[in-house]
Order: structure tokens, then sequence, then C-alpha cells
RNA sequence: UCCUUCUUAGCUCAGCUGGUUAGAGCACAUGACUGUUAAUCAUGGGGUCCCUGGUUCGAGCCCAGGAGAGGGAGCCA
């Protein structure tokens, strides 16, 4: 007889079919009822034995966390909270579980706990719920590219490219680290290497991409990026997955279009595919926050705060209108920023973030046209020579989520951007052709993935949202 | 990396002004009960008080250094 999901048990009419169940014990209460999950679903199904004709050594080996297999049949539960339920005639233990060693309880715990325990805390309900939407976010976005005609391309994990500075590289080396070999001048001489160079972890494929894209018009890339940035942040990854589309043909609004599309898109299929782990979170949010002074509780639960950001349109704003409503701020006013806003050009702080998106607008911000001193070096100049066409999406209780730019197309700009910041045109040559060769206004975005888990769901420290997190002097697993 | 708070049983925590044998709830074990919903009741076992050094007659508590974690900041996605 083949396993049925819990899933789909729960949602069928009882009418008294036999079946059989596999999965995890959660509870086993009263030496009857066990609460099983087979992580199909956050509910659990209730397996009825009857402990006066079950052996007593199946009986005992019913514990928290073991693998068990169950055959019965499907009744409409007699008792309350739930509906079905399945009156077993034969229970089979798969794998024990030692009641004593095992380290998840029938109660709450610290998600610091279970952080150290990532191999097992996919058992719970929160981290159930928590992938069960990542899985369904991550669905989503390739179904929304793919609707649109994009082509999914792989950009390298391991690239020679070091000249895009978006943070610190770790680095790839096949040499015995403690011996490597040297050159005539006491340097290490990576033409020994493997690859013959020196080289690196990628922090970004956008520059890949922008190669894909000037070729097949409309790409994206969904993958692991890598940044040695000793940041110890619930925000940041030393390891996370990024999404970064780039179309060619494509102006800033059209790259803001796409990528407000693409949010309100993934979120809605959330919203349609996962609305039990959706209300489950949304629930256990409002637990954590009634431990919270009222002032600092959020207005909205989750549920309301995800359908609030589809039904309304992300307010658009340029930088030097965002600085012109942060200094008139009585917030500025009153000096209550730590980094008060006195004059164009400086960049805005978490706070001041915080401040538009919380405070001010109450909804999803973009803002665009920032300095160009503040931002990177492939971003479109432009006309007033003093900003550049960039738009950063920020979000309530995330802060950046999007950061992208429409990408300066016109080779002599770039080449003297380049040469004002001191990139070494010949390093990047591969990506210059692309404007020596059928160059055309093209634009992208990077989306950190992680981040618009932690926004779906809710949860507020971003290892809590990728399974086995990396972060500075944390790799296990 | 900086600021700040914390680290006591498997988990969540209490521990007074530095004073004898370090406590509770949950979990676990044993027994009772048997339609429970984190079942309930009784009994029991369980400790490198983060590490190293110091002060003191005496340190879980005070001091110094270190490690790890949480919150905030910077950098960013």
């Amino acid at each position: 007889m083949s396993r049925i999901r819990i899933k789909d048990i729960l949602k069928t009419t009882p009418t008294n079919q036999t079946i059989t169940v596999k999965g995890w014990v959660r509870t086993f209460r009263n030496n009857s009822f066990i609460a099983l999950n087979d992580g199909s679903t956050n509910n659990n199904l209730q397996v009825v034995v009857d402990f006066t004709t079950t052996p007593e050594e199946i009986l005992k080996r019913i514990t928290t966390g073991a693998a068990i297999s169950a055959t019965g049949i499907l009744i409409a539960s007699q008792g309350k909270g739930q509906t079905v339920e399945v009156k077993a005639t034969s229970v089979e233990i798969i794998g024990d579980s030692d009641a004593e060693k095992y380290p998840l309880q029938p109660k709450k715990h610290s998600l610091e706990f279970l952080r150290e325990i990532a191999h097992l805390r996919f058992r719970t309900n929160t981290f159930g719920a928590v992938f069960r939407v990542r899985n369904s976010l991550a669905f989503a976005v390739h179904k929304f590219f793919n609707e649109k005609g994009f082509l999914y391309i792989h950009t390298p994990i391991i690239t020679s490219s070091d000249a895009e500075g978006a943070g610190e590289m770790f680095h790839v080396t096949n040499f015995d680290i403690a011996n490597p070999p040297k050159d005539e001048n006491g340097a290490i001489d990576y033409k020994q290497d493997f690859f013959g160079k020196s080289v690196n972890l990628t922090v970004s494929g956008q520059l890949e991409g922008e190669l894909a894209a000037m070729a097949f018009s409309d790409i994206y890339t969904f993958g692991p990026t890598f940044r040695a940035e000793n940041s110890n942040t619930a925000r940041h990854l030393a390891e996370f997955w990024m999404i970064e589309p780039e179309m060619a043909f494509y102006e800033l609004k059209d790259n803001m279009d796409l990528a407000e599309e693409m949010l309100q898109y993934v979120i809605k299929h959330a919203l349609d595919n996962n609305l039990e782990d959706l209300e489950f979170l949304s629930q256990r949010l409002e637990e954590e926050e009634k431990q919270k002074p009222q002032n600092e509780r959020s207005e909205l639960s989750l549920l309301d705060k995800l359908k609030f950001c589809l039904e309304n349109k992300f307010e658009r704003v340029t930088y030097t209108q965002a600085i012109e409503i942060l200094r008139e701020s009585n917030h500025n006013k009153k000096k209550k920023f730590q980094y008060l806003i006195d004059k164009w050009g400086v960049d805005l702080q978490s706070e001041h973030e915080r401040y538009l998106v919380e405070k001010h607008f109450r909804k999803p911000v973009i803002l665009t046209d920032y300095p160009k001193e503040i931002k990177s070096f492939y971003m479109r100049q432009n006309d007033d020579g003093k900003t550049v066409a960039a738009m950063d999406i920020l979000f309530p209780g995330i802060g950046e989520i999007v950061g992208g730019s429409q990408r300066e197309e016109r080779l002599e700009k770039l080449e003297t951007r380049m040469n004002e910041i001191g990139i070494p045109l010949e390093d990047l040559s591969w990506y210059l052709d692309t404007r020596r060769f059928g160059t055309c206004p093209h634009a992208g975005f990077g989306l950190g993935f992680e981040r618009l888990v932690l926004f779906v769901t809710g949860m507020t420290n971003i290892r809590d949202v990728i399974p086995f997190p990396r972060t500075p002097k944390n790799c296990e697993f």
C-alpha cells in the first residue's frame, strides 16, 4: 500500500478507507494519541492507537522524533481539535528516537537554540512553515520570469573578476596555504595555482548577466553569492542567494516597473499557495510582539502587511526629494536622528530609510537618482552630471531589499568613470566589449532572496530563513 | 569592526549584601489514569554555574583577559 501525504489526508472526506501514513512523531499523548507530521503541512495528523491491544514494546518506542508507519482506518475524529483521524490497526517503528537525548520538546524553544541544532529545526512548526514558504517563493521567482520570456542563465560561482567592488571576497585556491609557491619577488605565485591566476567566489552575477542580456535581451540569474564582510547583523549572510535580472532596451522606469511587478507577483503566489503557513507565521509574530511595548508593535499583522503590499503602488521618490523630506521632518529638526541630514550628497543611513518607509510614506519606497559618488561605476550617469540612474527598493522592517540601476551603455562615459575611480580598464575589457559592439540601453537589479523571505515570513533574523546560515565564525553542517 | 546586554540542569529561567549541601517549571525515567490536544497526578535521576587567571578565610556573585550569543550601528542584498 502506498503512502499518502498528510496534507492530502487532512483534506479527504473519511469513508472508512484504510490508509498508510508515514512521518515523524511530534507528541504522543495519553498512550493513545500520536500527533504525526510528514512536513507536507504544518498540521499534524492524529493517529489513535489502542494501547490495550498494541504491544508494550511498540508503545514505548512511539517517542517524540521517531519515524513511524501507521496503517488504519480514516474516520471522522471523535475528539475536538481535528476533523479526521486514523484509527490505527498497526504501527511500525521505522526509526527510533531516544526520548532522553532528542533535543526537541513539545514546547517553545528559542530561535537561538534552534539555530544551534539547524539539522533538526526543520521539524518544528516555525521552520517547517518558513522553509515551505521559501520554497514557494523560489518557485514563484522562476515562474514569473519564465512567463515573461526571460532566459535563466547560470553565471559562474568562481570568478576572476574582482572589480565590481561589492565587498570583500572569499579567495579560492588549491595551494597548501602553509607553503604556497613563491615567485622571484617572494610574492605568492598564482600562475602555479589551479586556475593559473588568483580567483574568488562571486559577489554578484551582474556583470556576466549583462553579457548575456546583450544577446538574449531579457535574462536573470538566481544563485548563491558570497561576501567575506565581517558584518554581524540580522540582515547579512556570508553566503546568500541573489536574483539578478538584466534587461536590454530597458530604462530606469522599466526596471522599477519590473521589480515592483515581480515582488507583488511572488508575494501573491505565497499568499495563494501557502496561506496556512503564513497564517501560522502571522500568529507567531503577534504572540512575539505581545512581549514588546505597545509603541514598538507593528500596526498591521503579517498577513495584512503582505496584502497591503499587493494593493498599493510602491512610492517612487528621487534621492533629492527624499533628502528634502528628511531635512524638513520634525524628526530631523528635533535632532532625533543620530546622523542629522544637513546637505545634499550624504548617504542615507538605516534610520533615514526606516523613517521614510515606516513613518513618512508607510509603504514600500523606491528611491532613485542617487549622487554618483555613493554608487557603483556601472550606473548610468544622468544629464545633471551629479546623479546616476540608480534605484533602491526599501521595505518596512527590512530596509534595502532591491538595488538596481540603468547601466551606463556609453563607452566613453563608462571608461571615464572607471578611470576616475581607479578601476583598470584592461581588467574588464570583456565587459567593455559589450559597449564596443552593439551597445544599447539596459538595466537590471539585484534582489537578496533571504531578505524577501524575511519579509514574507515575518521572521526577524536572516539566519532563520536559510537552512544552514554561514556567518562570521559560523559554518556548521 | 564599533557600542551594548547576556552566558547557571537537555530547554526556559530564578539565585538576596560574597557565606554551609545551587533552585523552579518544562523535558526525561518509573508508577497511576485512559478521548487526549504542549493531557493530568505522584515519585525520582540529572550541574565543568562559558573558559583562563586574580582578589578573598570563603566566588555562581567582585576584578582582568578571552570565547560565544542577542540587540543596535557601519558595509550591503
